[in-house]
DNA sequence: ATAAAATCTCAAGCGCACTTGAGATCAAGC
DNA sequence: GCTTGATCTCAAGTGCGCTTGAGATTTTAT
C-alpha cells in the first residue's frame, strides 16, 4: 500500500473527500491517477495537508498556501530543509498576526480600563485619527484580514 | 446635530454605508429614524460600531457579537461599567484565541525544528491520534474557528 | 460474476460578511 | 421650486471554503 486512495488521505488527515478535492482544485495538492482514474497520494501528501490545515487554523487563505506550496520540490519527496525553508517563510507572517491579534487585545483592555471611553478620539482606539481622513474603507486596525473585495 | 446620519457614522467610523446597514440587520445596531425613515444614530453609536470592527477583527462572528452588545442598556447611553462587564466576557475568549494561535505557531516550529517530521504520527502536530479515530470531521488542532457548517 | 462500496466529474448550494445595482424617496443648497 | 446628493428598500452578486447532489464508473468483497 505505497500510496493512499482518497478516502484514506481523508481518514489520515481527518479532512473530508470533497475537501482534499477542492484542495486540489485550488492547487494546494496534485495526486497521482490510477489506471481508472481515481487519485492516488503519496505519504507525504498526508504532511501536506498537515500542513494546510495548520497553516489555515492560523489564518492564512488557500491561494497564498498554494503559493508556498509551490516551493516544495516536484517529483522527489520533500525533506527537512524543503518544510523548513517554507515554513520560516510563513513565520514572520505568523508572528505579525499574533502580535496583531496582542495589540488589539491590549488596545480592547487598555481603552476600556482608561476611562476615556471616547473610541472615536482616542488614540488608542484610533490611532492617526484615521476615521476622519475621508472615510473611505476600513482599513485601520484590521490589517489584511477578510478585507472587502 | 446630536444625531448622525448613516453617512455621519460612516465617515466616523471607516465602514461603508451598506455594511452599517447589514450591521443593523444581523442585530448589532438599531438607530432612530427621523419623519421621512432616515436613520439617525446616538453618538454612542460609534463607540458600538468600533467595538464591533475590534472584536470582528480578533475573530468573533457578527452573531456572537449581536448577544454581547445585547448585554448593553436601552434607551440609556451605555457607561464604563457597561463596556467593562460586556468587554470582560469576551477577554477570556479573546485569550484562548491567541494562545490557541500561539501554541500552533509553536507546534510548527516544534515540529519543523524537531526533525521527526512525521506528522500523521508525531504528537506535536497531531495530538492524541484522533486522525486513526475514525476520520470524521476535521476538528483536532483547529477549535472551532471557521468550522465547516 | 455480481452486489456493494468507493470514487469519478460536473454543477449547484451554503454561510458569512458584505457589495452592487435598481428604482424610489427624502433633504439641502441655490 | 428645483436640482443634486443622500438615503431608502429590496434583490442579487461576490469571494472564500467548502458541502451536497446527480449520475456514471471503478474497485472490492463475497
Amino acid at each position: 500500500m505505497a500510496l493512499l486512495s482518497i478516502g484514506e488521505l481523508a481518514a489520515r488527515t481527518g479532512l473530508s473527500v470533497p475537501a482534499i478535492r477542492h484542495y486540489e482544485a485550488m492547487g494546494l495538492i496534485t495526486p497521482l491517477r490510477n489506471a481508472g482514474g481515481h487519485r492516488r497520494y503519496a505519504r507525504a501528501d498526508i504532511r501536506r495537508l498537515s500542513f494546510v490545515r495548520i497553516a489555515q487554523g492560523l489564518g492564512f487563505p488557500l491561494a497564498r498556501l498554494a503559493e508556498v506550496l509551490a516551493g516544495l520540490p516536484q517529483g522527489r519527496p520533500p525533506g527537512r530543509e524543503d518544510w523548513a525553508r517554507i515554513s520560516t517563510g510563513l513565520r514572520a507572517e505568523i508572528d505579525e498576526r499574533i502580535a496583531r491579534l496582542e495589540a488589539l487585545r491590549d488596545k480592547l483592555d487598555g481603552c476600556i480600563g482608561c476611562g476615556c471611553l471616547s473610541l472615536d478620539k482616542c488614540a488608542l482606539w484610533n490611532p492617526g485619527d484615521v476615521a476622519a481622513r475621508h472615510g473611505a474603507g476600513p482599513r485601520w486596525l484590521m490589517g489584511d484580514r477578510h478585507e472587502p473585495g
